[in-house]
DNA sequence: TTCCAATATATCACGCCGTGATATAAATTC
DNA sequence: GAATTTATATCACGGCGTGATATATTGGAA
């Protein structure tokens, strides 16, 4: 009889790993669908998120955000311009550095956030301690 | 002297939001970046992974991906068509119900996935218990 | 057996959005 | 003050998700 779990056991670590993007991809289908029942785009949201929260002062630039969402400038601008044509955020030019452009929310932007933000959190209290893991990365990983 | 957190703090909560899918994204974007690195695209690495993993069978239905991705079933019909393209996976009907489709990896397949499930657990053993969650999900949600 | 509903997969036109190449403008360096 | 760096913007292209619709197979009802 050999051991539980012979040297290579990919059926297993293959299990888990698809275990963990599942759950993964049920939590941002939750978010997609939150986002859109609110009235913008997944996108949206997390541009807003990203806006609000992701400096600490509320705003934020082009570049901040771009390293906040991991995309690319051209994404992330064109990303601003349709927030902006929605009426989620405005742009503003730093006084100090004029080549940078403050991105804000606007109040209909703010209300909407709050909105998302709660139904997350309401969510995201519902996953146990560690659950979004797989436990290959909470046991004996080796 | 207040309280540490009254009622209603939004700053932080949107705080903890932003870091939390700053996390997340930044996951993604290894992952991302992984697949490629491996010569496939993201969505061809989810595929591999649910069709080897997902079921525990070893290979997966297209109704079984669909909920496994959660896309809809076109989009998984076209993910896919292009991974038989690129010698990822082959259809098969199922001798038993022929409506449906048993995809399975091919050689070329297995060898990609093993080898990107292996560097997704060394960067998942990287994070602490319960690290991708953000506060707010682990503590006094309240 | 034949008809009908349900199930599983496939096809197509459309549009969002990420990407690479390239541009403009302001700030910084020499 | 010309060159370099930094920050943002524009455009053509392509991947891929979506809604509408089609085809095939199965199971059940008459």
């Amino acid at each position: 009889m050999p051991h539980t779990a012979p040297a290579g056991a990919p059926a297993s670590v293959l299990r888990d790993l698809a275990q963990f993007r599942y759950r993964l991809r049920l939590f941002l289908r939750f978010s997609e669908r939150a986002a859109r029942a609110a009235g913008v785009t997944p996108l949206q949201h997390q541009l807003m998120l990203g806006v609000a929260g992701f400096t600490g002062r509320g705003w934020a630039t082009i570049g901040e955000l771009t390293e906040c969402l991991q995309e690319r400038h051209n994404a992330v601008v064109a990303l601003v311009t349709r927030a902006v044509s929605a009426g989620l955020v405005r742009k503003r030019r730093d006084p100090a550095d004029r080549r940078v452009v403050r991105v804000e929310l606007t109040a209909r932007g703010r209300r909407v956030l709050l909105r998302l933000a709660h139904r997350h959190r309401e969510e995201l209290a519902r996953f146990p301690r560690g659950g979004l893991l797989p436990s290959a990365g909470r046991r004996g990983a080796r």
